[in-house]
DNA sequence: CGACGGGACGC
DNA sequence: CGACGGGACGC
């Protein structure tokens, strides 16, 4: 036992947040500090099976990494009597020390009174400058003050605050709720908050969360020991904002849509809720009216039933041209800009009858700028968002509407089977296929279309700026099966060859818990 | 040939 | 205020 020092603990409050730290005004210099080497601590190295040779112990380290992991190491403030000994006896019982040092004067070698213990885990260090800051070890000397030392490569030379250390940033499944969240997170410690990161015109979670925890060692245990695919990890303040955060056009940024809830409506365009307000066009006449013509044959009651599939259609009448029978337009009106835009996208140039293809424009042509505008808004999440689930699926009526109406989009050699809805997102998968398109690749949406017709496909994944993607089954005969049809067809002029994916990148997860 | 792996909060 | 050592793997 090397415990020949006594270590006197002060009482005083817990929690470093709390704490004051105050200065320590170290006077005389007690020339008494060990001059020893540095012992090795017992660590969990696996080296053993190396060439016998650097088997002469007590010369190597002070540890290498002295960030790794992150805030595992401790800047400590004392009296500069205290000894390298003295400190590790304090420090060990929070256990992992790797390496403890003082600092001193480059010409005198005098201690300076700081120094640094490095543990194992960030935990450890947490917990020991939890428990160590204001203690006094030497009787009638200062109360020491502890931090998370800085990261060596940082030029801050400010304190680590327990304001960066108690805050975790993870990644969830987007079904979670601040509870769920909070029941996942609380074993780890007490939890100050829980906040899901949500789209904020739809409040659909965006699968990301924060943990604000009391105490840094237990945003350290939850990082350390929660299910890896939570991806935790500690939270940047929010203060030194990222100063580049652009709403516009931001390519990757996708995903701002929301999902069905009302009845009959597009839910973006639902006239209570904001995404568009700004653009006064919601009771524009003008750009919720399509006109639609055809040269074939139709009935006024046609024309009604297929437009009316779209939800929100308020007004539809047929206008026979001269010597009827032979031509005829329509206009058409729908409660709502999103209602219009989708049916335009979806009806201009289906063929109905077979053989004939309508045609269906804006009835002010998207000519005024307006029009334009709210039409690429529109259009823009409609693309990414119709077919893109089970909240999604639910504003489209169940018979025959999506089958009919994806028929322009997609041109093919092979008989495609009718369109099927989308496996739930968080379902498990079962099959994952590889396809690699030529020349170039698809559309998602296009793809998604193609691909969910075996049904239980879960998600279609392109892989940006490569000609490949992969789908993701529920079903494994589903799977196999859209992989017997499809492979080698052509998909708009596109070739696919469609094979089983490789297993992913072993990651040895387990799946996030479902409460 | 043709391969995935990710992340940020209205002041 | 109180911040960064000693010593050198071996293809």
């Amino acid at each position: 036992m090397r415990f020949n020092t006594c270590v006197i603990l002060q009482p005083k409050a817990s929690s470093v947040a709390e704490q004051f730290r105050g200065k320590v005004r170290s006077s005389g210099e007690v020339g008494l500090h060990s001059n020893r080497k540095p012992i090795n601590e017992p660590q969990t190295h696996r080296v053993a099976e190396r060439k016998a040779k650097m088997e002469d112990s007590s010369s190597k380290h002070i540890p290498e990494n002295l960030d790794d992991p992150p805030n595992s190491r401790l800047f400590v403030v004392t009296s500069r009597c205290i000894t390298e000994d003295e400190l590790r006896d304090s420090f060990s019982r929070f256990g992992g020390i790797q390496g403890v040092w003082l600092v001193k004067d480059k010409q005198t070698k005098e201690p300076k009174g700081v120094s640094y213990v490095k543990f194992a885990k960030s935990s450890q260090a947490c917990l020991a400058m939890e428990e160590m800051h204001g203690k006094v070890l030497l009787e009638g000397t200062k109360p020491i003050k502890v931090f998370i030392a800085q990261s060596r490569s940082s030029t801050r030379h400010r304190d680590v605050e327990d304001e960066e250390l108690t805050r975790i940033f993870v990644m969830i499944p987007k079904t979670f709720t601040e509870e769920d969240l909070k029941n996942t997170f609380r074993e780890f410690g007490d939890i100050e908050y829980c906040v899901i990161i949500r789209n904020k015109f739809t409040g659909e979670s965006k699968g990301l969360g924060y943990v604000r925890y009391y105490k840094p060692s237990q945003a350290a245990h939850a990082i350390e020991n929660c299910d890896k695919s939570y991806r935790a990890i500690l939270a940047e303040p929010r203060s030194k904002n990222n100063s580049s955060e652009d709403y516009s056009a931001g390519g990757t940024r996708g995903g701002e849509y929301s999902s069905a809830d009302s009845a009959n409506q597009y839910p973006f365009t639902t006239p209570d809720q904001g995404s568009y307000a700004m653009l006064d066009l919601r009771q524009s006449d003008f750009t919720r009216s399509l006109m639609m013509s055809t040269r074939a044959v139709v009935t006024q009651e046609q024309i009604f039933a297929l437009f009316d599939l779209i939800p929100g259609m308020e007004y539809c009448e047929l206008h026979r041209d001269s010597y009827g029978m032979s031509k005829g337009h329509a206009l058409i009106r729908y409660n709502n800009l999103g209602s219009a835009v989708y049916a335009k996208e979806k009806l201009n140039g289906f063929e109905y009858p077979p053989g004939n293809r309508l045609q269906v424009s804006f009835y002010d042509d998207g000519e005024s700028p307006a029009g334009r505008m709210a039409t690429q808004f529109v259009t823009a999440q409609i693309i990414s968002s119709v077919w893109n689930g089970a909240s999604s699926s639910q504003m489209i009526k169940p018979a025959g509407y999506p089958s009919v109406l994806s028929v322009p989009r997609v041109q093919t050699d092979v008989n495609l089977p009718p369109l099927k809805k989308l496996a739930p997102s968080d379902s498990k998968t079962k099959e994952r296929l590889f396809v690699v398109f030529n020349p170039s690749t698809l559309p998602h949406d296009v793809l998604e279309d193609v691909f969910c017709r075996f049904g239980s496909l879960i998600e279609v994944h392109l892989v940006p700026g490569r000609k490949v993607g992969y789908m993701k089954y529920a079903d494994k005969q589903c799977a196999d099966e859209a992989m017997a049809v499809l492979h080698g067809r052509i998909v708009n002029g596109v070739k696919m060859k469609v094979m089983l994916a490789d297993p992913p990148r072993e990651e040895s997860h387990k799946r996030p818990r479902t409460y």
